[in-house]
DNA sequence: TGCCGCGTTTGATCCACGTCAACCCCGGGC
DNA sequence: GCCCGGGGTTGACGTGGATCAAACGCGGCA
């Protein structure tokens, strides 16, 4: 038998590996799946992954092997073309997958960074495909999410094709509240983990832009900015500001 | 034993309906299947649908069952908000999957309509589902093909958000033209299924600016235009402007 | 403690695209 | 043939956000 502490050190590790005990399963892909087929699903994250604050988690270019779930921190992912020009596609927070865009040419398409120090679960894509062949409600939860990814990037297109400055920082600053607010944080308080200039890459904006639309909402008493820490004054007014602008 | 009038005419239906025998199987959902595993894709397609130019195929807000293969025509499929503003998400050509949006929440989130007569194949989604538990190549195809979808959004994000108002009609015709390719059409002329209205939707930009730019790629011969009838003159040069504009 | 550097704010000016409006073109109906 | 209507083009003008530039504040480091 072996000693009291290496048993338990090896129960810590399998309990922080095993989906079925995670306290992301109602936020990741676990969701909805009675324990039994959970309990499968712990066979499913190979490996963990930490990172510090600036790394890659993987580049455009690379070969696409494994999705990633976000088990804690934060991420963007961006792309890149020749000339230089580059675009933040999205922020990645808990429970959040990164990687689906790799699938369909088996390479990275976009970079993937994390805002701060961070920890993902690895899960080898062709285990994933041959364990949702076993597990119905897996494949359909995969499908959905995939699916989410897909009418999220519509609403960014929208975004980005029909609204102006304020009402997509409005637009923006809700969605993360939201966010926040499903993991359990406070909707109305929250710090963010990238820089002005990262919002306008994502928003399509120069950084300036993002700046002085910070100080408009500000002045309006919409917010209380601090640096990156936000508080929401009105949401209501936010929710306005972005809806009822311009016919 | 039946007449060869009728025997005739079930086998004509039975062809025409089965992915097997469909001269769109190199570009559609059947890609790179073996002919063992594309026979029982057969069973797949349940009805066909036809369309007039103008009619809906889907609206948002409708019950999500199938997703559609464009079998002949052309689509476009738009979201729209509250306050009245709309996009266009994107225009579906021969051999492309519309509804995959639906998944995610069981209801289409946007509208597929016809821009000229058209044709799909209808593809229940849960049937979809058990046979790709089925077969390992079609699961992996589809799930390349939703990969792809977020590919192209993040694209048109990033032409969106990047570029301005020529470069992003030079990046929409080239990729028509490169679609249009790959089905055996000329990539240097065709014809516009769509207004120069739509196009702006999808483009971000007003009929105005699209009207313009048409104009001024006439102007630099880059183009020949006739309404909706376009001649690429000079593919290196729309490519150069696309790209190579602004540091 | 003071200096340095980077992210941010703020101001002044510019310009690409939106807006508004007139006109054209082409096809369809009478 | 004529008229009518909708899509498209073109022009004049306005404006939101980009660009350029300066200054600020905070954290890190000597």
């Amino acid at each position: 038998m072996s000693t009291d502490a290496a048993t338990a050190r090896l129960a810590f590790e399998v309990v922080k590996t095993a989906c079925s005990n995670c306290n992301l399963r109602e936020l990741c892909l676990p969701i909805g799946l009675p324990p039994d087929e959970l309990r499968r699903l712990d066979e499913l994250v190979s490996t963990r992954r930490r990172l510090k604050r600036g790394d890659h988690l993987y580049r455009a270019g690379q070969a696409f092997e494994s999705i990633y779930a976000v088990r804690s921190g934060f991420f963007k992912t961006d792309v890149l073309i020749e000339d230089g020009r580059d675009q933040v596609t999205g922020f990645q927070m808990t429970g959040e997958l990164l990687g689906l865009d790799g699938i369909s040419s088996e390479i990275h398409t976009c970079n993937a960074i994390a805002l701060e120090d961070s920890e993902v679960c690895a899960i080898p894509f062709s285990h994933l495909e041959s364990l949702s062949r076993q597990i119905h409600t897996l494949q359909h939860h995969f499908h959905k999410v995939m699916s989410r990814e897909i009418v999220r990037d519509h609403g960014v297109m929208m975004l980005l094709g029909t609204m102006r400055a304020e009402e997509r920082l409005a637009a923006f600053l809700l969605n993360l509240s939201q966010r926040f607010k499903a993991r359990g944080y406070s909707p109305a308080e929250f710090n963010l983990r990238m820089s002005r200039d990262e919002i306008g890459s994502y928003l399509g904006l120069k950084l300036e832009t993002v700046s002085r639309a910070f100080s408009r909402f500000q002045e309006d008493g919409l917010l209380a900015v601090h640096q990156r820490k936000v508080r929401i004054l009105n949401t209501a007014g936010l929710r306005k500001l972005m809806t009822h602008q311009r016919g």
